[in-house]
DNA sequence: CCCTGATTCGC
DNA sequence: GCGAATCAGG
């Protein structure tokens, strides 16, 4: 197996999905869980939690058994008094004609690793990540804490196909990646019978069938979503 | 043992 | 560039 332009796209997303390098493997088939992180490497995408790799503590923020601060003579008596969040209730305007989602606030000295980025990732087209219903799956994005905006219809996205135009006759075949402001579905009229148009069922469906093991049944008009 | 990801290194 | 072998933590 080679790495195409698409099997390197489904590995993108599934690694940034916080999928294993095994079950990246496995999905992808045909290379082994070495092949992929290797690969994930020279992509430069790596990181992400790994077991072997946690060096690096200055300072421990332990029972602290040693108390390296004398001065204050006052017990630090900070949070955990105060149910009520006093919310700022701040001015809020109106809201920003470009609601940029920035992170700049406080200090510029250095804190740019931010490490809660609620990504959504797509697995657009070529992705296609099958899940089963109780299947794993990390824990979804954590809500975005942020305080979010009105949603705003971007001009460029008013002719195309928005979330909230989908109905079981167009495609939802994802444009492009959510978040990003020209994101939108296909929205030709669907094969019938699936979520997609022709022409998407067949970018969903198309039979990967590399792994041995499962693969039950190649009859039916597609291969269909798995079912493990 | 199993699992993980990171790295190395011959190809 | 690729990935098996190896390493090393959980």
């Amino acid at each position: 197996m080679s790495w195409t332009d698409e099997r390197i796209e489904q590995l993108r997303s599934m690694w940034e999905k916080g999928l294993t390098a095994s079950q990246i493997a496995d999905e992808l088939g045909g290379v082994s869980r070495n092949a992929v992180i290797g690969k994930a490497h020279r992509l430069g995408l790596k990181s992400r939690p790994s077991p072997v790799k946690a060096t690096e503590k200055v300072a421990k923020p332990v029972k602290a058994p040693a108390a390296p601060k004398p001065a204050s003579p006052a017990p630090p008596a900070p949070r955990a008094a105060a149910p009520v969040a006093p919310r700022p209730a701040a001015p809020m305007p109106k809201p920003e004609p470009k609601p940029v989602v920035e992170a700049s606030d406080e200090d510029s000295s250095e804190a740019p690793p931010k490490p809660d980025a609620p990504r959504i990732v797509s697995i657009g087209p070529g992705g296609f990540i099958r899940q089963g219903p109780g299947d794993q799956q990390a824990p979804i994005p954590p809500a975005p804490p942020r305080r979010l905006v009105p949603a705003k219809p971007s001009p460029e996205i008013a002719d195309k196909t928005s979330l909230l135009d989908l109905n079981d006759r167009i495609c939802r075949w994802p444009m492009g990646h959510p978040g990003e402001p020209d994101f939108h579905f296909c929205g030709v009229a669907v094969n019938p019978g699936f979520p997609y148009c022709v022409e998407h069922c067949g970018r969903a469906y198309q039979a990967q069938l590399p792994r041995g093991t499962r693969r039950p049944p190649p009859p039916a008009p597609f291969g269909g979503p798995r079912v493990r």
